[in-house]
DNA sequence: TAAATAGTGTCTATAAGACACTATTCT
DNA sequence: AGAATAGTGTCTTATAGACACTATTTA
């Protein structure tokens, strides 16, 4: 953008915004996907101070020319090599003192990752990357780490309730109509009825047959896939 | 992509925070009300480059030492003189150039006055602050407030319909039945049937009658409160 | 033929919507 | 007595939940 080469400091100067002191801002990732019929989060291990060691969102500094959305889809790729999938704002979060460091406001998003998607390239800043089960996290993530967590959490299960076609972003393209259900089970931490799930489901004019079937050491199943859709929301 | 020059582990080599640009930081709050049966919002006029003479959102750049919702609540009383009402977080607005002075994210609030509460104090930077029905809104607001504005109605609306006390913070202390219906028809914008809709206020627990009434040419009609209640969401 | 999972329908309870008249107060 | 608003119930339809057996494939 233009007054990032020359004019942003004299503008600055001239219409007082530059009295004000500036916070560093960062998005933050909260990345769940299902692994082994449990909700995992995307977590890194942090290599130097703050919170040395500690499990962290991945995550990083915004720059000047991106949207935070781009951002957010940056930082995600850089961080797993994956580009293209689910990803919104979730929430902003400034508390002062939160980082240790300075003052740093962070817009958190939620991303979703499908399940047969699990590649995690080694990160350029991140140690190491890990997935997690969110049922037995740690309960010392860095920074205010886990209250964002936990308010992901909350946030994608009450979005998973209100838009049926967001569960499309944790499921590979051809999926049985048992592991979708298994998906939704998982996200809402309760069993469903398979004869009632099936009948709403068929309300929802959600997912369509394919011609193939998965097989197994029992009866196959039909392969379903999501309905390309026009709209959802309300 | 200019940006992929840059690494994190530059930064994660020195913890040097301060060597990334900074934006500044502003929370900008949608202040809704409800005068004359319509759903109005705070606007200010500009005083001054950019968008001079244009209407805004009120706002203001946060400061280091305070948290974000503290920001918004400050810079709304600063505004109206009203301090003390329901002021929620609505979503992060960043994309480069929404500010044509320097790099500029906000954070926008959304704020609900209940409708006997309209006092506006002179706001201490605020040129001129009026009240503006939301359906004649004016084409062009400064920045991208025309954006968060939409945005905030939309999240409104949806807000309402899923957790029934937010509307509490639009009345008065005492209120008519056919008040509160009014304001729901109003945020809802369809008319709703009168029996069908007091059948639904008493399976939801949330009003309850006092002894007083309300008079006028007519029948008298029963004035009632909000249970003052230990929890709802989901 | 046993093990394993797929697939299928009815009945009941609850919630939501359509719909119209009587009651009370003031002027 | 007329104007104005308050207040009240039934029937119908749609949605959600409880509940159990048969079908098909592989080993």
């Amino acid at each position: 953008m233009v007054y990032n080469n020359i004019t942003m400091t004299d503008l600055a100067a001239e219409y007082d915004v530059s009295k004000y002191e500036r916070p560093s801002v960062t998005v933050d990732i909260v990345l769940f996907t299902i692994r082994e019929r449990r909700l995992n989060v995307l977590l890194v291990r942090r290599g130097q101070w703050p919170f040395e060691g500690h499990l962290a969102l991945p995550g990083g500094f915004v720059r000047p020319a991106e949207t935070l959305d781009e951002a957010a889809g940056r930082e995600l790729e850089e961080e797993t090599g994956v580009a293209g999938i689910f990803l919104e704002q979730l929430r902003s979060f400034g508390d002062p003192g939160r980082d240790p460091r300075t003052w740093v406001i962070t817009i958190a998003y939620t991303a979703l990752l499908p399940s047969d998607k699990h590649v995690l390239r080694a990160g350029t800043d991140a140690a190491e990357a890990i997935w997690h089960a969110v049922e037995d996290m740690p309960s010392e993530l860095a920074f205010d780490h886990t209250m964002i967590l936990n308010y992901a959490l909350l946030e994608l299960r009450r979005r998973v309730l209100s838009d049926s076609s967001l569960i499309k972003n944790l499921l590979p393209q051809r999926f049985t109509l048992t592991r979708l259900q298994e998906v939704y089970e998982i996200l809402l931490g309760r069993a469903l009825d398979k004869r009632n799930f099936r009948k709403w489901l068929q309300s929802e004019n959600l997912v369509q047959a394919t011609t193939e079937e998965e097989r197994g050491s029992h009866r196959p199943a039909r392969l379903y896939e999501f309905v390309l859709e026009s709209a959802s929301r309300l």
